[in-house]
RNA sequence: GCCUGGGUAGCUCAGUUGGUAGAGCAGCGGAUUGAAAAUCCGCGUGUCGGUGGUUCAAUUCCGCCCCCAGGCA
């Protein structure tokens, strides 16, 4: 028995042919996705309806709240956690989601470090804001400047991590990326990538996704989130719409100009997902298929290795 | 039908005193190890409406035609 991984550009019909799938094997439904974890998103992020997670049992699916903080980190116990559950009832675990990057934390692994002190956090964030980050970078540069090296000088996110890591552990972050373990071994699972070119249909299909997701409320969890005044850089902030919808909500653009960022944002988005397919996931069988029928027996053939 | 303005990148437009053209947005390529639906790097993708003429050379000048907008009938 191993796990079936599904991965694909949003708005493809992955978590369609995941349920499928799950109907027609003894299995379990596992989300691979930063956003659909948080309970405040359920319009916005397309999350299954009640119905289908009443039809086979789902997981990690709305269980963190949106004030928190998920990372990768929390993302992978989390799930390996739920994946040896599901195996030890003797059912197939299958992932499926649009983030390549907890994908490749299960199948490559993630780094082990120590975890850093908050304050230590706070006071590099403060100093980014103050000084910005190409300066961080130059002081990253001193200290480790194989890290400083492969970073960008605007690439804030990951010069911070690189340096939060140096003062925790005084190594160099790129020295605990050499020594990273896959966290499930290669025959323990397969993956299926699903691609979408040439990208017409699917942007269309984005775009339509995105009209119904308003026609159900997406204006009105949105204004609900908003009214959690919640720090605007929080992850569950970010979500494809929701930066967009608010501020048409505090008056500041117009609903149809929300509309338009919010389409264009997770177009931008599925190009990017197709980049990480084509290039990160060359153990995957990567499959342009469409058709239900045919994608069911691909996914049931990887199933029985 | 006549007059005026306009037809240049997917869209909105700029420009070339004649040497095959450039901005914004959209789009495309790439990176990706605890924010990853994040973040960052890179790239103009073009019968300059059509056709004939003048010219060494026309997207640019001239003629004719087509289309769009407004005005007059």
């Amino acid at each position: 028995m191993r796990a079936l991984m599904i991965m694909g550009p949003t708005a493809s019909g992955k978590s369609a042919l995941a349920l499928a799938l799950a109907e027609r094997t003894p299995a379990e439904i596992v989300n691979a996705d930063s956003m659909q974890v948080y309970r405040d998103l359920r319009v916005l992020t397309a999350r299954p309806t009640s119905a289908e997670e009443a039809q086979i049992p789902h997981h990690l699916y709305g269980h963190v709240d949106a004030a928190e903080r998920y990372s990768v980190g929390r993302w992978l116990g989390d799930a390996l956690a739920v994946i040896a559950d599901i195996l030890a009832r003797g059912k197939t675990p299958i992932l499926v989601g649009g983030t390549g990057l907890y994908f490749s934390a299960l199948t490559h692994g993630l780094m082990e470090t120590p975890p850093v002190d908050v304050e230590l956090r706070a006071a590099l964030e403060a100093r980014l804001q103050a000084e910005g980050a190409p300066a961080l970078h130059a002081a990253l540069a001193s200290v480790d400047p194989d890290s400083a090296a492969r970073l960008q000088p605007n690439d804030a996110p990951r010069i911070l991590r690189a340096f939060e890591v140096y003062e925790t552990t005084g190594a160099s972050i790129t020295a605990f990326h050499a020594e990273t373990k896959p966290a499930l071994a290669s025959d323990a699972w397969a993956g299926l990538a699903l691609v979408r070119e040439p990208r017409d249909a699917l942007y269309a299909a984005i775009d339509a996704r995105f009209d119904a997701m308003l026609r159900s409320g997406a204006l009105d969890e949105a204004r609900a989130l908003a009214a959690r005044q919640l720090d605007p850089n929080l992850p569950a902030m970010k979500a494809h719409g929701a930066p967009a919808l608010m501020a048409h909500l505090r008056g500041e653009i117009s609903l149809e100009a929300a509309i338009e960022i919010g389409k264009r944002d997770t177009r931008r988005y599925a190009k990017r997902q197709h980049t990480w397919i084509r290039n990160q996931m060359s153990d995957w069988r990567v499959s342009g298929e469409t058709d239900r029928v045919a994608l069911i027996k691909i996914g049931l053939g990887l199933l029985q290795g």
